[in-house]
DNA sequence: GCTTGACCCTCACGCAGCGGGAGGCGGGAG
DNA sequence: CTCCCGCCTCCCGCTGCGTGAGGGTCAAGC
């Protein structure tokens, strides 16, 4: 069975001259070409367009995908078991920058500003040495730095003061709730924090469960956050990560 | 506080060229200069330049990229909003990428033939009524043409013959007890439910009790691969189907 | 006050990975 | 025999930087 140029770019979603180009650097030589010049393509042709679709789309420059393919020690099986781990490992990837994302985002709404190298973490691994040492001359006394930008956010818009206003009123109740006794895993505690989530969901992000117990566990680890509620009210960290547990445990 | 590009460039993770660049098209203009030229960033450029590596990291031109964030109807949370969802997306879309290899992997060591769709399906949405009926005519009668190129598969090297060894003594050991009229989710059946598990993930990839499942499931749902169950022993599809899952619940 | 080395500047050329068009041949349907 | 679509081979252009060349700058140390 062979098939034109026309016929593979159609199936694999790729342009005519996509296919020339690869022809032309020889990474991807049709099988065979008939008596007028137009290529075939055939079975193993389009096997191997399929490796170099999945190698292009995890961002492997051409050159280095023929180097790839054309190494006598990796058979097929092993190219897909290759593509398995690093799609996994982009995944991963992902998921971090989604994570950053969120601590982005939950920062803005609290007034909290990150830190450079906290930006872009997550755009990969630096030598950490060097972090260490030099952030604290490179970016001044981030401490001390932190508390003079804190709350000095950049809002912005009407809808944001709502949003604010809302916040204070939840941030209100909790604290009432807490004043009262109520246990942190009791059903008017796990009211507010499903509150919690559900004003996180209108304003900022559909936030699951998972998600939210995420986040309750930054409230305790990252001492930033810590501290905002903290200055709310001694001990509300601790007991809103148990109540927001307890409604993730119960609801979901 | 002011920086410099070589510190930008440093904690953001790109090169003072790019940064250049950016200045250049007018992608990312630092917030002054000094006397002598040196280019001095300030936060709100930090800011911008964090947007613009994810936007960059999920696949946009730089000149989108420009307008999306001169865009004066989004303020910087609708941008973090946004590149959630995208995120999201890419996630979701890398993660049928997975499962499509998975499926080809599978597909290999049953020798099973894709059709030429099948093996780019990932790659994008496509018009699907073109497909169901240009496929017939353009690839043949395909049900046929995969008879004829079943079990002609890629077969290579000598390990692949110890696999198929190993998994033949499997299918045995499998039908011996569908004969024995043990239940499909007795201990028996889920025993060799987890040695198929530990195969795929001894020869192919690391096989979780979720992947597991959800290869169960395509070998009711697909018919190619009900197909050959079958052929080793009329009912072994369901009958696999069901020891799986019956394995994967106890066990996770 | 002078050197040194790390850092900054502005051109300017080059390269990958195609996009897109020009100009021309091939082939099957009518 | 013609029409039209699909194929062919140049070839120029674009994006997103990499990589110097050639030359100023600034903080540290002597």
């Amino acid at each position: 069975m062979a098939y034109t140029v026309g016929q593979v770019a159609r199936a694999a979603r790729v342009t005519v001259r996509t296919l020339h180009h690869y022809d032309e650097i020889g990474l991807l030589r049709p099988g065979g070409r008939t008596p007028a010049g137009y290529r075939r393509y055939d079975e193993a042709d389009l096997d191997r367009l399929q490796l170099i679709r999945y190698y292009r789309e995890l961002g492997f420059p051409l050159e280095e995908i023929a180097e790839i393919l054309d190494d006598p020690d990796s058979d097929p099986v092993a190219h897909l078991r290759r593509q398995h781990e690093l799609l996994s490992g982009r995944i991963g990837k992902l998921q971090e920058m989604v994570a950053a994302i969120e601590h982005a985002m939950e920062a803005r709404t609290l007034g909290i500003q990150l830190t450079p190298e906290e930006r872009f973490e997550v755009f990969g691994d630096f030598d950490p040495d060097e972090h260490a040492e030099e952030a604290e001359q490179r970016w001044g006394d981030t401490e001390a730095y932190r508390q003079s930008q804190e709350r000095a956010g950049h809002y912005s818009k009407e809808d944001w003061l709502r949003n604010k206003a809302e916040n204070e009123d939840w941030g209100r109740r909790f604290v009432a709730l807490m004043d009262s006794g109520a246990p942190a895993d009791g059903p008017e505690a796990m009211a507010l924090a499903e509150e919690h989530r559900q004003l996180i969901t209108k304003w900022w992000y559909d936030c699951s469960y998972e998600i939210h117990t995420g986040l309750a566990d930054m409230y305790v680890a990252d001492p930033r956050f810590t501290a905002y509620f903290e200055t709310l009210r001694p001990g509300m960290a601790a007991y809103l990560n148990e109540a927001i547990h307890a409604n993730a445990i119960t609801r979901a």
